[in-house]
DNA sequence: TAATTATGAAAGTATAACTATCATTTAAAA
DNA sequence: TTTTAAATGATAGTTATACTTTCATAATTA
């Protein structure tokens, strides 16, 4: 069984919509597999061209570039980490329960969902993890930002604040410690495997569920 | 008066030494200035060259490319901000004072201290913020981080842990809060000044007071 | 079946990211 | 002071990236 989603993403990301074609799911499949593979700065749309049997030239009358296409990306996975937490807290009224809910939807956005058949969400993750915020580091930020190319992760932001202020109303920065808990997860996970010594990870394979652990106790200890 | 500061930064950074030459030195002053104007990606050393009257040949004699350039600089700011904490801590006994300096140190590396005339901390501080992350978020980490590339990050990890240990001898996590604070303060001054909706800053002209509050409350609860 | 739209193929431009060679300047050693 | 070595500049060249343009062909849709 596959339900089909499909995040309303912001149309400028892109210039044609990539969700709505053939072509298009192949440039964002192959482009999770390739960047995941041989990273962002030597990913270019030549490669990906080779890889899918097409042309630059068609991959770029989809995206304007590759940074707006890593964006889209990473888009998509504010989308996506936001849907999880919703999914998951759905039926849930145990606040507590619920910020655990966050950490794990962040930690585990690493398992393989097939939410959507073209995306495979654990290279996604990859991605996220070691090229994520290179989307939003840009000269251009506050043009981008205008235009709305950030929304979905404010959203997400704003979603996890509001519950961080229903476990504690009292809290004064809800919104940090959410954009803190988003990014301090990508990077420590990006530590436990690449620079260890950075982090108090034990075990390098097994990193994820120490992390959790971890962010579980930062948590509740600040928002207690 | 000026004290002379010169860090030892690991060879594998350079082909040779910029703090030893006037040429090289130029080098490192104005990459500050260019990078900070106009943001990493759009910089190249054609457009440094030609600020400092110098050729591409040249600059080429000192850094393999522009990414281990930026790797340097951000060497640099780890020693600097190394350098403050130890400094400002030295005659210092009590430990939530130190806790204090660290906070402070990261978030008003801002201040111009010309601590080395040729280096300008604040734009560098500002390159830190807005570039930083992209310094060790490349396909290269593995191999950057065998030859000792990220040595000055690791020391300034530990030095930061070892104060919040003797805060709090109990902690589970001291590493990871030591680089969570690092990165914690970065991302919490880029997002107050280009997409404050993801924090609870009020003052977008006068947020690093607002920030060095929070991360001063964050570090009291989590080690109390 | 015609008309529209999407994609492919091929070629071309501008700039980035280097490398190589040799002349000239500067600094150090004799 | 002269000689020698090292550092820098000037110039040119190579390869790759980041696009753009034009036209032909394939696939949809009306």
């Amino acid at each position: 069984m596959s339900v089909q989603i499909k995040f309303n993403l912001n149309e400028g990301l892109y210039i044609k919509n990539p969700q709505e074609s053939k072509l298009g799911k192949k440039i964002i499949q192959f482009s999770i597999i390739l960047i995941s593979e041989i990273g962002f700065e030597t990913f270019n749309f030549k490669k990906l061209a080779t890889k899918i049997n097409s042309t630059e030239a068609s991959i770029y009358r989809y995206f304007e570039n590759k940074h707006l296409l890593l964006l889209y990306l990473v888009n998509w996975y504010w989308e996506w980490v936001n849907y999880l937490i919703n999914f998951y807290s759905m039926n849930i009224t145990n606040t507590e329960k619920k910020l655990e809910i966050i950490v794990h939807s962040l930690i585990f956005a690493t398992e393989n969902n097939s939410l959507v058949e073209f995306i495979d969400e654990s290279k996604l993750h990859k991605i996220i993890v070691f090229e994520g915020t290179k989307a939003y580091h840009t000269i251009e930020v506050d043009k981008e930002n205008s235009i709305g190319l950030f929304k979905s992760y404010k959203k997400l932001t704003a979603n996890i604040a509001s519950i961080i202020k229903e476990y504690n109303p009292d809290f004064k920065y809800p919104k940090s410690l959410a954009s803190t808990v988003f990014e301090m997860t990508n990077n420590q996970l990006f530590f436990a495997k690449y620079l260890p010594n950075l982090t108090d990870v034990k075990k390098p394979n097994n990193s994820e569920k120490e992390i959790e652990i971890m962010l579980n106790f930062y948590l509740k200890k600040l928002l207690s």
